[in-house]
DNA sequence: AGAAGGGTTTACACTTTGTTTACATTTATG
DNA sequence: CATAAATGTAAACAAAGTGTAAACCCTTCT
């Protein structure tokens, strides 16, 4: 399921958004402002950010500026008002993707997801290769020693979030917050459990292993592989 | 060999598309608007269209429209300058089938010029091969087991979009936008019951099976055959 | 060694999601 | 017009995923 942010201060139009956005098989994120929208993109796997360009704290151009000044890609749409517009040269020279003017068209908007999406995914295909395993993230599949395993979402999104960083280690809550939500009242140990579960269901595998830091957390790490001998 | 018409006034561009896509193995023609490329397009077997939108003598919006209005549905790969998109609905709704916006990635044009005739090909042909089993468009039957069995439409065309894109993961939402419309209000459950129809129907056969993605969707997935090769 | 503080494992309960069935409604067909 | 076929709805049912808790097992430190 691919997640969209959108960050855009009028209630009404972002519950439209996301109305929109669910119906058609995303799942929407939302924020108030650019403020917020950082704080969610600190902790979720968000894959196209749309955003208003007039809001309180934080407003959309400030917003894109921190994300390239941060080195991502992701894709903004950006949402103007006509009145806005005289400087839209601001607007794309801090690395707008696409934008729409008010008022929206939801079939519009859907379209850009689509080509905005469609053009990311192709830039970045959402896999991670560790030796012989490639886990794929759109088909929460990992293929592993000949044969592909669909995980459930809990433990593949886990296991796709320690393996995309490996040797860095991630405490239980930057888990919990990261695939639970920031404001998941889960209890921390049930990492502990899913863990258990990608363990036993990958002890075969020989590319990666799933290290416990004491007092810490988890990291995953990379096996060196045997063509040297074992 | 597949030959692609690329309608592109700027001259610079015209020659990188065309390079890029003979050193591809597509043949590429060229024309400078709309005009040309209707003239092309009457004397050439043409399996693509890629246009520009903003020439001059006919713009790319006339050039689709009237490709569509002679019932042709070859497929059309927009190009778009951001700008162009203030008039939104010109575009979609004369049938262009994706679009790129400047600047253009040309590995981004690779991708999306191969899924486009990958489609196209599956509309087209009207039939989709899975081992021995096929599934003819036109007539709803499906070739299955030595003998030919006519499906509901529901059921055929759900059945053929999952099995013309195996392993790709549909949500519901976005099946009952392609099968039934986007402004269905028909309750997304019923894709289960349509589904849980066809793997009565097709329980025996050994070609496909359609996969239940929990909390995604469903995917149709070609089964490894016996002693058959590719 | 023994206690304390993690971490692991297991079993189980609960929730969410998907499946199946029966039936009502609509649409095609003779 | 009658009948059958296709489709949609609802409800009962089944299963997978997830969370909780408790028991167990290490390591570390005094």
């Amino acid at each position: 399921m691919l997640n969209i942010l959108v960050v855009e201060d009028d209630e009404k139009l972002r519950k439209l958004f996301a109305a929109v956005l669910t119906r058609h098989g995303y799942r929407a994120v939302l924020a108030e402002n650019g403020e917020e929208a950082l704080a969610i993109l600190d902790r979720e796997f968000i894959s196209l950010v749309i955003s208003d360009i007039m809001m309180p704290k934080m407003d959309g151009y400030q917003l894109t500026k921190s994300l390239r000044d941060a080195g991502s890609d992701l894709p903004v749409l950006m949402i103007t008002a006509k009145e806005d517009f005289e400087d839209k040269q601001k607007g794309f020279l801090v690395g707008t993707d696409d934008y729409m003017v008010k008022p929206i068209d939801v079939n519009e908007m859907l379209l850009r997801v689509g080509a905005l999406l469609r053009r990311a995914r192709i830039v970045t295909e959402r896999k991670v290769v560790c030796g012989e395993t490639t886990l794929n993230y759109d088909a929460l599949t990992v293929w592993c020693d000949g044969e592909e395993v669909l995980l459930p979402q809990k433990e593949f999104y886990l296991l796709y979030k320690l393996v995309s960083y490996p040797n860095k280690i991630f405490t239980r809550q930057q888990l919990m917050d990261e695939i639970w939500g920031m404001d998941s009242d889960t209890d921390e140990r049930t990492v502990d459990v899913h863990v258990n579960r990608i363990r036993e269901r990958f002890k075969g595998c020989p590319d990666f292993k799933i290290v416990t830091v004491r007092g810490l957390g988890y990291k995953a790490v990379r096996c060196p592989q045997g063509g040297e001998g074992e």
